[in-house]
Parts: C-alpha cells; sequence; structure tokens
DNA sequence: CCGGTCGTTCAAATCAAAATGAACAAACAG
DNA sequence: CTGTTTGTTCATTTTGATTTGAACGACCGG
C-alpha cells in the first residue's frame, strides 16, 4: 500500500497518466480558487486530493507537491474551516489523513459570506455617512455641485442595495 | 475656478466637510475595486473623481490624492477603458479633463467577462482532458480508485456547468 | 520651426502577501 | 517517564504586484 517516495520531489511518478491527471487537477485548482484571492497553496493541495484514490497524510502532500510542511498545514486547516477537506482515521497510522469533500458551494459561499458580505456591510456605513456630510455641505454652500454628488450618492446607494439583493440569490441558487 | 493647491501633498484643504466626503469617496472606492482584485490607485482616482463637482485634469488628481503621475496615467487608462470615466473638455484648456462615469454594471461586467469567464473556458477545457486521462486509466487499471475519481470530475463538470449558466445570468440581473 | 506643456512608458524601487523552515507543543509508544 | 513522531506557530525570506520617477514622444501656441 505503500505510496509514492515523498523523497522525490515534484512528480516524477509510475505511470504517467496518473501523473498528468495530478497535475492538471492541482492546476485547475490553483486556477479556480485565485479567482476568489485564495493562495495558491490551497489549490494545490485540493487538487491533489481530489485526484488521490485514498486519503493522503501530511508528508504525502508536502512531497508530492514540494511545498512546506507550514504551508502544508496552514493551508490545510483553511481547508478544514471551509469543508472541503475532512480527515479520516487510517488503521494503523498514528496520522491524520485527508480528504477532499467535493462540495464547491462550500467554497464558493464562504467567499461570499467572508469577501463580499463585510464590505457590502462596512460600504453601506460609510455611504451613509457621505451622505449626511454632502447634505450638511448642501446647506451650507449656494448652489454648488453639492447637489449633483448628492444625487450620485443616492445612485449608488441603489446599486448598493441591488448588489445586497443579489448575493443571497446566487448562494441560494449555488445550494441546490 | 482654481482648484485647491496640487503642492500640498495629501488632503489639506479649504472645507473640513469637503475634504472628508473626498476622504470617504476615495476609502469606499478603494476597497470596492479591491473586491475585484483591482489596484488601490484604481479606487482612489475613481473615489477622487465621483466626488468632484467637475472634470479634473490629471496633475490635480495626482496633487490631491499624492499619487505618482504614472500611476494616475496608468489608472486613468484603465478606467476609461472600462468605461467608469471619461474625458471631457474644458474650454480654455489644453488638458484633458476626467469625469466619473457611475455606471457600475460596467466595472462589474469587465470584472465578470475578462476575470471569471475566460478562467470558466480554460477549466473546461482542462476538465475534458482530465476527463480523457482518467477514463484511460480505468481501462488500464483493473479496479483502483479510477473509478471514484472519474465520478468525481463529472460532478465537477457539473458545477462548471451550473457556473457557466450563472454568470449570464448575474451580468443580465446587473444591467437592468 | 521652437520652447514648453501634457501625457505615456518602462526599468527600478517599494510593498504586501505567501512560503519557508526552525523552534516548539502535543500525542503517543515503549 | 523518555524518546520519537506528528503537527502548529511564527519570524524571516521569497515572490509577485504596484508604484514610482525619469526619459521620451506628441502636441500645441506663438
Amino acid at each position: 500500500m505503500a505510496r509514492i517516495d515523498p523523497s522525490i520531489t515534484p512528480a516524477a511518478e509510475t505511470a504517467a497518466a496518473a501523473g498528468d491527471l495530478q497535475a492538471m487537477s492541482v492546476d485547475f485548482f490553483v486556477s479556480f480558487v485565485q479567482v476568489f484571492g485564495l493562495p495558491k497553496s490551497i489549490g494545490q493541495i485540493y487538487g491533489l486530493l481530489f485526484v488521490s484514490a485514498e486519503p493522503l497524510p501530511m508528508d504525502d502532500i508536502v512531497g508530492r507537491l514540494g511545498i512546506s510542511k507550514g504551508s502544508a498545514s496552514q493551508g490545510l486547516a483553511l481547508l478544514k474551516s471551509l469543508g472541503a477537506v475532512t480527515s479520516r482515521s487510517v488503521p494503523a497510522d498514528r496520522r491524520e489523513h485527508f480528504e477532499a469533500d467535493l462540495n464547491v458551494s462550500r467554497i464558493v459561499t464562504h467567499f461570499f459570506e467572508n469577501r463580499l458580505q463585510p464590505r457590502l456591510e462596512h460600504g453601506d456605513r460609510r455611504l451613509e455617512e457621505m451622505m449626511e456630510l454632502a447634505r450638511a455641505a448642501k446647506r451650507e454652500t449656494k448652489g454648488g455641485g453639492a447637489t449633483a454628488v448628492l444625487t450620485r450618492i443616492q445612485a449608488l446607494q441603489k446599486w448598493q442595495k441591488r448588489g445586497r439583493n443579489l448575493l443571497p440569490m446566487v448562494v441560494r441558487w449555488l445550494k441546490r
């Protein structure tokens, strides 16, 4: 059952076909996670686990991908927190073994809820404040461009609202 | 009509209120564009133009934001290409003057069509290739995990398709 | 034409994010 | 207990992206 020798750094493997598949998967997921601004290592690890027939321990991951123990540890921690990877225990082996969970929506939802939502909310508050200042400016100055700015901010608020409505729809659609 | 002295670097301005509004706008748009992975300067420039009563020439932008001529030039070029900023000519002035266009959908659509779509398409091709290799692997090896991997790739393809269906829907929804 | 302003380009400097790896803690085996 | 293996943390290094600024070309007014 011994896996490929992890000391051989990159991907010098048994069957060329298997190696290619792994490389492609890694590649695919690296570019996938990068869309969401996640570090490359996340994609590498997930890509490797995705095509692996059985769960892998951390040193296999380190060995096969040629990344550091630190990266692997941190990457796996994030992936677990996303629910994208689960650890499974293997009979006569003390080490934690990892397995890819195929739930794309978890990753995407995490992105929405952690990157987008907070920004949208923070944006809301700032828009309110801007509105306030703009109104004050309008009162104080005579004609000026103050009114024009006010109108713009209002338009922005409408967009903001649109965005906030759209997001949950998208999330819901992805979940089923 | 003379604007604020551009030599005074950051934002030491006439009315504190006006200054705050500008700062808030810059801030707002900086964090907005960063969601889409665009450089900060883009957000700064757009934020400034957004609250400016009249179109501004490049040196005003450089002066008020305290950024370099190079950044301003490049940033404005991108913003123009996005259709987020338009240049307008001002009577007795040779310089190009810039004005913010309030079309959020342009920016977002650009992001979708330029960052997401290409990746999705590239992803499609890679998934096809992976599928091919996995099928080959299945034929060659006896039982193995080859079948399991094949199933996973198929599931991924389904997700990929979902994504490709969702995007145009979102874009359409944003456009009106 | 000619001097000067305006704007772009690009190599080099700067900055922020990610990866590394050594030191450390926890879990276990004997 | 004690020595070993496994996994985490975090200061340092690396890497990639953005910003800078100087050099350049285009354009205009006189």
